[in-house]
RNA sequence: GUGGGCGUAGCUCAGUUGGUUAGAGCGCUAGGUUGUGGUCCUAGAGGUCGCGGGUUCGAUCCCCGUCGCUCACCCCA
């Protein structure tokens, strides 16, 4: 008597992506890099995990991510790692690391681990990618980053992104309006909502966050960040606005946008897609984080960056239903050999050589069956291998995407296979 | 962390007010057409009805538990 066999699925919260859903990330991601290598950023390939106090110091002890959502673990040798939850803090470490010259620009495409409970659009692992500039704060460098991010949802086809812009100040002017909103909150504490009421003062910004319509009415009325940013962040944030509006690019200012990790400084930003609903809208956001690279040990260097995620905007192109496929997939050619000799094993090694995405069948099957599999791969046209071409050295090249499949076929020679079917094939 | 919903074939789902061998469509395999796919016809393979316990003469169905999945809130990508 044995045990029944345990079957084993993706662990919760992750999902596999396979053929043909894989080819639109792809696709994405091939976009994506184009974009990148165009706008002048290399790739960065940095570890999964890194140690926990990388995230810790990086994107706050007091955000939701770094209190309860990672993922952290203890090596062998004690040390203790985290599996990364967002893409920049590595890519500063690496820079402080490394030291490469400035201004380095660096773009990424990586898994996320947070363990959140999983949901439409949100899981466990989910996958980025985006970019980081580090030692700059031109602000024609924070233009950059967005409009990048910008024209490559316009090349996705996507047409109901809105981008939501705010700028957060420095540390000095920051630390002085949350001053001015906290004592202000406290006057108005009995009109928060229910939970505001209680904790509105372990971070008083996201109360700015708030979704529920007395935290709204409150915060709406009292004192906004803009307004009380320092000359050169005024400035900064006056030339990022402008820059913008020269290229075109349509931003909602948002003084309540409030983003989820503590690096941030200065211009803050977040892309919604209208397409789709509630918490899954966020399709990608970033900004600018002056003081990371020293809270991460580093000496201080400007960096601002954008990330997006890949689910969230392959889910935005279904909700505008956008079929179109990022990148071409399809096999160009089928060889269906019933001889069960070499001669398929010769001939589709001769055509992708020549540069044919091919395939064939196997194990021998009968001539139907080949057919079958043939046309179910997608294939557009079939070459065909049995004893009569076989003997007389030739193959039938037959259409498989014709209608009048009647008079779809021809036989050649097989030294004049290769010419044949690109002759075929662009037509 | 909180609260809903759902687990029957590879997929999408019927079904039994508790009753013998549990169904359909699609998909898959083979044949009709002994060298030809996409249409059609026929046949076949494939299920511990998530798992465990309880009630019962009898449970896929009722009850309890458990596991899994899913959706929403929170927060985020």
């Amino acid at each position: 008597m044995s045990e029944p066999v345990t079957t084993f699925q993706a662990p919760f919260g992750t999902h596999d992506v396979l053929g043909p859903q894989s080819a639109q990330w792809e696709g994405l991601v091939a976009i994506f890099a184009d974009f990148a290598y165009r706008y002048g950023f290399s790739l960065a390939l940095t570890p999964l995990f890194e140690e926990v106090g990388v995230f810790h110091r990086g994107i706050g002890e007091n955000s939701e991510v770094a209190k309860k959502e990672m993922y952290v673990f203890t090596d062998r040798g004690d040390r203790v790692y985290a599996l990364r939850p967002e893409g920049t803090a590595p890519i500063v470490r690496a820079y402080i690391q490394h030291q490469p010259t400035t201004p380095w620009k660096a773009w990424y495409v990586t898994p996320a681990f947070r363990y959140e409970r999983p949901q439409a659009g949100r899981y466990r692992q989910h996958h980025q990618l985006g970019v980081e500039v580090l030692g700059t704060d031109d602000p024609a460098v924070d233009v950059e980053v967005i409009a990048l991010a910008w024209r490559f949802y316009a090349a996705l086809g996507m047409t109901r992104v809105r981008l939501l812009l705010n700028s957060m100040g420095h540390d000095e002017c920051r630390g002085a309006y949350v001053s001015v909103l906290r004592d202000f909150l406290e006057a108005n504490v009995d009109q928060l909502c229910d939970e505001h009421r209680l904790v509105w003062g372990e971070n008083t910004l996201r109360v700015l966050d708030c979704k529920k319509e007395p935290c709204i009415a409150v915060t709406s009325r009292g004192p906004m960040l803009p307004d009380h940013l320092c000359d050169d962040c005024r400035e900064h944030f006056e030339r990022v606005v402008a820059g913008l509006a020269t290229l075109g690019i349509e931003a909602v200012l948002d003084p309540r946008l409030v983003r989820g990790f503590d690096y941030y400084t200065r211009t803050t930003f977040e892309f919604v897609s209208d397409a789709l609903e509630g918490s899954q809208k966020s399709i990608g956001g970033g900004g600018r984080y002056d003081k990371l690279a020293e809270q991460l040990g580093g000496k201080p260097t400007s960096g601002v960056g954008f990330g997006s995620g890949i689910e969230r905007l392959l889910l935005a192109r279904e909700a505008e239903d956008l079929d179109s496929a990022l990148i071409n997939r399809t096999l160009d050619l089928f060889v269906v050999d019933t001889t069960g000799l070499d001669d398929a094993t010769v001939l589709v090694d001769r055509l992708r050589s020549a540069g044919f995405a091919t395939s064939r069948s196997y194990d021998g099957r009968s001539m139907k069956s080949q057919m079958k599999v043939a046309d179910r791969s997608g294939a557009r046209l079939a070459l065909l291998i049995g004893p009569m071409e076989h003997g007389a050295g030739q193959v039938t090249i037959r259409d498989l995407r014709s209608e009048n499949f009647e008079q779809a076929q021809q036989t050649v020679a097989l030294g004049d296979v290769v010419a044949a079917v690109s002759n075929l094939l662009t037509n």
